[in-house]
DNA sequence: CTAGGGTTAG
């Protein structure tokens, strides 16, 4: 998902970005003329007359999927052929010494006049309210009472006014029976302004597809509505399809338009989609602005690309734009999804310094970051800081502080915090609030005060959610209160909580540790919240010989059905559940499966002169089973007498986390059962290291 | 609000 940060320092898009720059500097001179005349110069291409045969073709014919290809995919080499691609039948040339593109720069619409000075005002607002607030049934009659005649003017304040949209939409369809006046565009984009509160995208479409029947023309407004409506319900095939058709067109996006499409791309994941207009944007005059930007980071941190944060700061810094608050809070979070709180630390000074005071926000997202790098220092000062500056704080704000409180194992701050919102007005605990405590105490162990809470929720009429009832029943498992376990899961289901797949791993991470009677309640739990998922088990645990192909399959079809982040914890646990019943062979096979599956990626890694063991992401039994594995196979290159390196190594970690259970030390005491010559580092706290001789030694007296 | 665009929680 991340990319990779130990990659050269620019991603390819950026570095063809540069490469197009450098080659093209014709490109800025035309779209400096081209900029005057309303046109898009990626639409030009399609609409102009055939090109000298050497540069005709692709570029006369591509379609817009094939436009927005990144530019070193696509060959824009010669500068006559940038030209052409520029130049289109009815461009305008301008003056070519003019400063800057007119079109690209937004024009907002003042006020009209008519609006400020109109006496009827107060009148026509009056009689907005009464259609808004009326019956469907009596809009008919209440239109009828317009305290003026519906001229233009009026006509527009009245549109303006209305909120639901099913008003909007028959005020709108009665202006157009009067006939008073001819329909213009604005009329349509107020129109679809008030559908788009609604979400109605198929009315919005509707009147989209009769203003091109009329021929009333659509504008950067109208597109930028439609566009964004589609975003809205999430119909963003619907969004670039409009985008698609405005390109046919030939209409030159503006500022607003460029960020909601670039919005639109980014949120399909499809960023050089994204980086290909952006460029085409830039190259043809577009001065991107902070809402850009906005985007730009958001979606770089979405894909956790280190480097394209580090392009979008670029980026501002080159073109002289300042980072409003919006764009801090967007690269802060951005720099903690790919994984930089140090950089987001320093970014946050920077914005303190330069003026720009956080708000709730910006401190969620720092206090989420410091939380998830396990910085309970910079986590504590900025909370001091928050409150000795008086910075605003809001209920997600709280509800970020306990989860920050729960990943550092800050159990009196929380409980502190918690009485606090307790009291408050503004901020009663919610089930974000008790989630969070419930992590806290099912992590540490307190099974009786995560009790406590659970009954204390229901009282306070808040529902356990499908994390709070997952942090239950893991801390009820680890204490063995398996009677209460079930009551808790019980309890959940009745109450709405739909189980997902990691509470399902939760209660198979607690049947892998229990026996006889408290494994098969455990299992019927199971049972409820995933079927196959309980069969297998059964199958696993039983005694019963399995074919390894029949096995496989039912293995591989459970794990194409759990969520990406619960198949490791499943096959971990799947493990155990086999070395806790002696079925060893099997947990062979299921480790086999796992990697085989690329749920263990990295677990044997290789140099000269080290072979190491990564077990860090693996349960203790899956750790077992790893190590054996890797001693079998090493036993054979022994036998075999092929080349070893010096040394071997097996990392198993030292978990940071607060309430980490020690892998280190059951690892560790494995070791020790099997006499194996591996031994912990001094300095570094999980890894175990042998060097080749003792292990050679060691693996002939086994075979011995 | 002044016909259109961006940011908060496992």
């Amino acid at each position: 998902m991340a990319t990779n940060l130990s990659a050269p320092p620019l991603s390819p898009y950026l570095s063809s970005h540069n490469h197009h720059r450098r080659r093209c500097p014709l490109h800025f001179t035309s779209s400096l003329r081209l900029s005057a005349t309303k046109r898009c110069p990626i639409a030009a291409s399609k609409r102009a007359p055939p090109l000298p045969s050497a540069v005709a073709g692709e570029q006369h014919s591509a379609s817009l999927a094939e436009q927005l290809k990144p530019l070193s995919t696509t060959t824009l080499s010669d500068q006559p052929n940038e030209a052409q691609l520029l130049s289109k039948p009815k461009s305008t040339w301008v003056n070519p010494t003019k400063s800057r593109p007119s079109v690209l720069s937004l024009q907002r619409h003042k006020r009209s006049s008519s609006y400020s000075h109109n006496p009827q005002i107060k009148d026509l607002r009056n009689f907005a309210k009464k259609l808004n607030d009326c019956e469907e049934s009596q809009f008919s009659a209440v239109i009828e009472g317009i305290p003026h005649p519906p001229t233009r003017e009026n006509a527009l304040l009245v549109l303006n006014s209305l909120r639901p949209w099913q008003k909007t939409l028959l005020f709108f369809g009665w202006v157009k029976a009067q006939n008073a006046f001819p329909m213009e565009t604005i009329f349509y984009n107020v129109t679809m302004k008030s559908l788009r509160f609604g979400r109605q995208f198929q009315h919005i479409e509707g009147l989209a597809l009769e203003m091109v029947e009329k021929e009333i023309p659509l504008d950067n407004i109208t597109y930028s509505t439609i566009i964004t409506c589609a975003k809205r319900c999430n119909l963003f095939d619907k969004a670039v399809e409009w985008f698609e058709r405005m390109y046919k067109t030939g209409l030159m996006p503006d500022e607003v338009t460029y960020s909601a499409v670039l919005d639109v791309y980014a949120k399909l994941g499809k960023v050089e989609e994204v980086m290909s207009l952006y460029e085409r944007g830039r190259a043809s005059g577009w001065k991107p602005d902070a809402i850009a930007f906005a985007v730009l980071a958001k979606m770089f941190g979405e894909a956790g690309d280190y480097d394209g944060i580090k392009y979008v700061l670029q980026e501002m810094k080159s073109i002289g734009i300042q980072p409003n608050l919006v764009v801090y809070n967007s690269l802060l979070e951005a720099l903690g999804k790919a994984g930089k709180p140090g950089l987001a630390r320093s970014l946050f000074e920077e914005m303190v310094e330069s003026g720009v005071s956080p708000n709730e926000k910006t401190l969620t997202a720092l206090i989420k970051i410091y939380g998830k790098a396990r910085w309970a220092r910079d986590a504590l000062q900025l909370w001091e800081r928050m409150s000795l500056n008086g910075w605003p704080v809001d209920f997600i704000l709280y509800n970020t502080l306990l989860s920050m409180c729960a990943d550092l194992g800050l159990v009196e701050e929380a409980e502190k915090l918690f009485e606090d919102m307790k009291g408050s007005e503004k901020c009663k605990p919610d089930s974000w609030s008790y989630t969070a405590m419930l992590n806290i105490y099912g992590s540490g162990g307190s099974v009786d005060k995560a009790m406590v809470l659970f009954r204390e929720m229901s009282e306070a009429g808040v529902q356990l959610n499908v994390m709070g009832c997952t942090c239950l029943i893991q801390c009820l498992g680890r204490a063995k209160r398996i009677d209460d376990l079930v009551n808790v899961f019980e309890f959940a289901v009745e109450n709405g909580v739909r189980p997902d797949d990691r509470l399902c791993g939760c209660l198979l991470s607690v049947v892998s540790y229990c026996d006889g009677k408290d494994a098969s309640k455990v299992l019927a739990c199971l049972e409820r919240a995933n079927k196959a998922l309980s069969a297998f088990v059964k199958v696993l645990s039983g005694d019963e010989s399995t074919d390894f192909d029949a096995l496989k399959e039912e293995f591989k079809r459970i794990l194409s059905s759990t969520a990406v982040e619960a198949r490791r914890p499943f096959c971990n646990c799947l493990i155990d559940i086999c070395r806790n019943r002696d079925h060893h062979e099997r947990a062979h096979e299921l480790l086999y499966l796992g990697t085989l599956y690329g749920l263990y990626p990295g677990l044997h890694t290789k140099t000269e002169d080290e072979w190491r063991l990564n077990v860090r992401s693996l349960s203790v039994g899956a750790a077992h089973t790893a190590l054996e594995e890797w001693m079998g196979t090493l036993a054979k290159i022994v036998q075999r007498k092929e080349s070893l390196p010096a040394l071997f190594s097996a990392n198993t970690g030292s978990g940071n986390h607060k309430f980490s259970q020690g892998l280190g030390s059951a690892f560790a005491s494995h070791v020790e059962k099997l006499a194996a010559p591996f031994t912990e580092s001094e300095g570094k706290a999980g890894l175990f290291t042998a060097t080749r001789e003792d292990l050679v030694l060691w693996l002939q007296s086994r075979v011995a």
